[in-house]
DNA sequence: GCGAATAATGTGCGCAGCGCACATATAGTC
DNA sequence: GACTATATGTGCGCTGCGCACATTATTCGC
């Protein structure tokens, strides 16, 4: 029984995620983890390379590449850190509205999945997903990295860690 | 509210997609669309490479080169297909336990994320997420892709084609 | 039945995204 | 002040993939 909705969970998951990164390609002309750092950097609370590739989870080289790429195309900049060795990225005017249009678009490639159900049941499932999230074991780094294509604009009551999300002083995200 | 609730299925989609990865990745060393051809080709129908290159959503080029991943890795054999020109896919011995491991590691890696609801909540949830599926206006070929990491030995009343899984005839698949 | 369009596979080439090993500069530590 | 830890950047190569092209087999029009 568990097997079967496991195997449902993974059809809808990979509808969801296929949908996403469609939609993130086209909008972003990059694939790979290069939507989730936009999303990310524009929490605007300047996170350094270092932070970014954890959140991402990808190697270091791989984000200063990343980075490089987002740069490039003017979505990004690279201001100074805290250190003089850390740098501090945030998005360009450009950017920003781009990563709007991520979540947007993002938020509209999923919407369809959920209209054939009633507002009742829309209500049921999301109390389900909310209690499966909540209760995963989870480091704060890990919940970055879940959350790291979330609309923040949207997403209440989420089990993102505090400290990175909602106050606007810069954390340490360690 | 929808919004909402289209956000929560946006993180857990991308958390179901992103262990499937993890996982896939572990087994079978390549990562892209190489599990899914792996679990494609095992249902046994010997598809041709323009079927499989469809179902993966890939370039006929990128399908070839897949394939000879699979064949270089002694996990498929290329066999003799309906016509002189078209080839049938099949797995080996070695490809088909590779197939049964890649589908075990995928549930095993999603069940975690059910385990905090109670038996009745994984009854409503499947509920939810099948006539979510079901009620998707998708053509055949679109059905495929989105179960093409589906485990048939597990999938009941799924709303993926008939003509491709259940009867053991090799169908068309157009 | 024969040439033309179609279908199916395979190849040369290049690009995007990423990791490993290494280099470099700054900050803390004894 | 040397030594380790921290943080970024570079050279190099690999994997997965698409575009343009080539090749062989089938089908269709006449």
């Amino acid at each position: 029984m568990i097997d079967r909705t496991a195997n449902l969970l993974g059809v809808v998951g990979l509808a969801v995620a296929d949908r996403i990164e469609a939609t993130a390609r086209d909008i972003l002309n990059h694939a790979g983890e290069t939507p989730a750092a936009l999303v990310v950097i524009g929490y605007g609370l300047g996170p350094s390379n270092d932070q970014l590739r954890r959140i991402l989870g990808l190697s270091h080289p791989g984000s200063v590449r990343l980075v490089d790429r987002l740069v490039a195309d003017n979505l990004v900049e690279r201001r100074a850190g805290r250190d003089r060795r850390a740098i501090a990225l945030y998005l360009t005017e450009q950017g920003a509205a781009l990563r709007e249009n991520l979540l947007t678009g993002r938020l509209a490639v999923i919407k369809p999945l959920l209209i054939s159900l009633t507002d009742t049941e829309q209500g049921v499932l999301a109390a389900l997903l909310h209690k499966m999230l909540s209760s995963m074991e989870t480091t704060d780094l890990e919940r970055c990295t879940l959350c790291r294509l979330c609309d923040d604009r949207v997403c209440s009551d989420c089990p993102i860690p505090a400290d990175f999300r909602g106050e606007r002083t810069a954390p340490e995200l360690r």
